[in-house]
DNA sequence: AGTAATAGCCTAGAGGGTCTAGGTTTGAGA
DNA sequence: TCTCAAACCTAGACCCTCTAGGCTATTACT
């Protein structure tokens, strides 16, 4: 029988997809196996356990969030760079909301530190060469924007933002609005 | 045999204790079975199924934290509000990781309802009195606020502040800072 | 007090998932 | 052609969810 050709890269391209489809938590060796026409103990030379490729599809969907990010922030600073990154990333967190969950698993700090989460951290701190900030007040506000990004994209996807006829997409944009504001305007310690 | 005693309300509790010891995606009907000395099986006459049991320990823990935010807010308003609601809502979070992972569950409408999410919503509004704020800009603040909220617990909590050496309660204190100046000069439209 | 109804608990078991141990096949290079 | 490691397999242990159907203790009513 022809071999199925599978791969650890495959798998997590292949668990990413079906994360996006079924949610992230649902994304069983199992079905994935089944996917690939291939029994499930199989995929176990590929993947240490379930925890290693949920990891996986962590660092690819880390990388390619950086890789969308970068794209929008080419060529803009100040508040257009702003409302770039941020545009960027909720859009990414609606295309892939499996992808998106995936980013959420703690990752032990060598893996964190070969992923892209440091490119996310760089770019966060481009944008705020537009703002005349300097250390700490920078990390104070990487940690801030990132925060608001997150919490507004999570809560939105979890519902919490439907009972109020308020639109979705106008409290973001004044989001972003109120947070350019306090960037321009940092409150000295 | 004598009666173990189960309700869905003690179901909840021990689920909520549970989620907090070895997290929330961990907790099972198996292991709450075992804890009160009863077949799984013995289980599903009182809660319909694992995502009943989940969404009865959401609604606990939103009713717990919306008490806490409350006496929190006592007598207090303007800045001094703010922070308190906001301390009260991340130490919440870090002493009770399983429950405030729990509010992360989507609700249905009518569950939502007639859950304390409404008196959340009701207590951020009362803290932008002190803020000279009318609608839709309170809506958009609250949104803002509780985002940042959930945003930061939510990222600590995975792990993502470990990368620099700033200390994660100053920035929090910053951010607060940043927020309270934000709603004192919330930008037109 | 006697009885009927109900709620709480049980056994049995189907079905699905994770993961290990150990065996077989395949393909690429010596 | 032979070798050997990687890719895949079977078998099976173990845990989990949830249904069906049955027994029993408690409660509620006559």
């Amino acid at each position: 029988m022809a071999r199925a050709g599978v791969t650890a890269e495959r798998l997590a391209q292949a668990a990413a997809d079906l994360a996006d489809e079924v949610g992230f938590e649902n994304v069983t060796v199992s079905a994935l196996a089944r996917g690939f026409g291939v029994k499930d103990a199989s995929l176990y030379s590929h993947i240490r356990n379930l925890h290693d490729l949920r990891v996986r599809v962590a660092v690819l969907a880390l990388a390619e969030l950086a890789d969308r990010v970068a794209a929008a922030l080419a060529g803009r600073e100040g508040k257009d760079a702003l409302v770039a990154f941020a545009n960027a990333y909720r859009t990414y967190a609606k295309e892939h909301p499996g992808r998106y969950a995936a980013m959420q698993v703690e990752l032990d700090p060598a893996t964190a530190v070969s992923s892209a989460a440091g490119r996310h951290a760089e770019m966060t701190r481009a944008i705020l060469r537009g703002y005349e900030l300097s250390e700490p007040d920078q990390t104070d506000c990487v940690r801030l924007l990132h925060s608001t990004f997150h919490g507004y994209v999570s809560l939105e996807k979890v519902g919490g933002f439907r009972y109020s006829p308020r639109e979705v997409d106008v409290s973001w944009s004044r989001a972003l609005d109120a947070l350019d504001a306090v960037l321009r305007n940092w409150p000295p310690a």
